[in-house]
DNA sequence: TTTATTTCAGATAATATAGTCTTAAATTAC
DNA sequence: GTAATTTAAGACTATATTATCTGAAATAAA
């Protein structure tokens, strides 16, 4: 688990960039999709389900069903799909967990804090999920035959 | 919680931040440190014997006893709490959660990820806990009488 | 129409994290 | 020495997160 999002979170990420990559007009079942990032099926499943519900994804049943993006592609950011799991203020808490986060009455890195915070926040929203496909090299990504 | 530490951790950096601001050469007992901050008795107890194990407080018993900071304050930092507790290597996996985090298969957000990691660790390793404590403006911590 | 494939939904289980309770041991003050 | 205070330690409970299992509903292909 990384330590800014929960698993649920890293798979959906994992999970959507799959599909940006690996679907060109056909749809993908969970099985090859977890089967190829080793994740675990039904946990997934869910997720997918859920991002589906929220509008991310669209799914359809029966043999050469599956998942895929919905058309905007352009419009879905890292960002989007971390805040329709892991909820957005995501990234509000305080470093230390105090119960306010604020100028006002500051921790002693709040102002720090709140420069990794736009850096994160930067990184998550400023490219599009095929932009974010281009620049990924890993094996599990690898599209084959 | 934070999103970047446990509850643990949250709660280890507030009691050892109240310690730097509030014990004038005497102790500080469980008791008046969870009351004044507002968390759990015996969960924090467990975490500050936990530190004093580890060698970053001391503790004593009895009447009038109680933790405060080992001698050399200004050797203690963020990061050094922050890894007694969570670890060290708490920030070395892949946002996206992907098996290895290396500069050879990177993820997209690789490349801005190593920067976040900078910040943070800067953020942790840069003070000592008395500047920090000169820095924070919280109510839990205005010292009394 | 039948069969195979796939998502959908809900129940259940496993694990990790957070938090509590009880008793013992040490120490101080009287 | 006795009583009060405080940390130490271990068992226990509660909650959240992660993961699995089962069966139903939809769909496509044969
Ligand atoms: S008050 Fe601590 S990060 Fe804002
Ligand atoms: S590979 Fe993803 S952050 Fe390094």
């Amino acid at each position: 688990m990384s330590i800014i999002f929960s698993r649920q979170c890293e798979y959906a990420l994992q999970a959507v960039l799959y599909l940006a990559l690996n679907s060109n007009g056909k749809m993908i079942s969970i099985r090859e999709l977890t089967n190829k990032l080793d994740i675990p099926y039904h946990f997934v499943a869910k997720i997918l389900q859920d991002l589906t519900r929220k509008g991310l994804l669209v799914s359809h049943k029966g043999p050469s069903g599956g998942f895929s993006l919905v058309a905007p592609v352009k419009d879905i950011t890292l960002l989007k799909i971390v805040e329709a799991i892991d909820g957005s203020g995501f990234m509000d808490n305080c470093v230390f967990g105090f119960p306010s986060c604020s100028c006002d009455n500051p921790c002693a890195v709040h102002e720090q804090w709140d420069k990794v915070r736009n850096s994160i926040h930067k990184m998550l929203a400023t490219k599009n999920i095929l932009e974010m496909a281009g620049e990924t090299k890993k094996p599990q990504y690898q599209i084959k035959e």
